[in-house]
DNA sequence: AAGGGATTAATGCGTTTTCATATAAACTTC
DNA sequence: GAAGTTTATATGAAAACGCATTAATCCCTT
């Protein structure tokens, strides 16, 4: 284990909202993603998957948002998960411009399966943070971060 | 703006904590990022030195994990900030693996700078999510996702 | 109905990140 | 104190990302 920080309780970053939102999101995304990471699925990937559960055809730019990317990586993106098999595009028929993707037998079969490991563990990690239900956003957020903190290599 | 997803209310993300998390924090630090690059600067680069501000000396594989980079990541982008002259690297006395990153001069201007911006923001932002002092969780980051939703280009 | 402006997706290029591995230094143990 | 193990950082090839631009379609005004 590395030495820790020279002044260990006074770092801006510690107490600074921003910082502590993204670090809490990636602990507790990192259990997760390992869980992906061991089936060979980026997490890239599973947000498309997880997107397209239950649609019938979402467009490139509405996904892009969703999964937080920008347009051209999802096109990108989806040209892999084209040739995976995973997902299909198709002609919307009211709009030419547009495209809707949609997943492949495959890619459902996939997603549902992942889904349903998804809200395990989010039962875990709700479980893990009881007080989640009643404390202030900052301290909560800290608390996670703290008691999250490297349960393997993050 | 594009057509609203197939199934509004019924989609399983909007319900999943990570989700709601990643996307929370994705939107929130989005504005400021924006910021970021206005004036050029990276959103890694800004991590370093927000993690470096008030320190004599951190390690690489410290400031990974706190930056949320993998290690190799953080090498390449230190070499980066070492050119720009904004970080320089010096050796440990006792252990002469590690190497200790500290700010040069001028990172250290550009990251009170920057500190101080990001302080600015923090306080916009709670002021603008009153209701984060004691809402549950969920609720209280699908109220961020929400309200936050789309200023501009994510 | 035609043309300007806006929107959707794709492409190309340069940069950055990742994955796997290599190298070097320091601890441990016999 | 030397061999083996662990830890810290660096390197190199391949994949992914971001930005700017392009092509096609749609919308709205006149």
């Amino acid at each position: 284990m590395p030495q820790p920080p020279a002044s260990t309780a006074q770092r801006f970053i510690d107490d600074y909202l921003l910082y502590l939102m993204a670090r809490a999101s990636h602990l507790i995304s990192s259990e997760f993603h390992d869980l992906l990471r061991r089936r060979g699925i980026s997490v890239p990937v599973w947000r498309v998957l997880a997107s397209l559960v239950g649609s019938q055809g979402e467009t490139v730019t509405g996904l892009a948002e969703t999964c937080l990317l920008q347009q051209p990586t999802m096109t990108k993106l989806l040209d892999r998960m084209v040739r995976d098999g995973l997902v299909k595009r198709m002609q919307d028929t009211r709009d030419r411009r547009v495209v809707r993707v949609a997943l492949t037998t495959r890619g459902e079969v996939m997603a549902t399966e992942l889904v349903q490991l998804a809200r395990q563990h989010e039962a875990e990690v709700l479980a893990r943070h009881p007080e989640a239900e009643a404390m202030a956003i900052k301290s909560l957020l800290r608390g996670i971060v703290a008691r999250q903190a490297k349960p393997r290599r993050g």
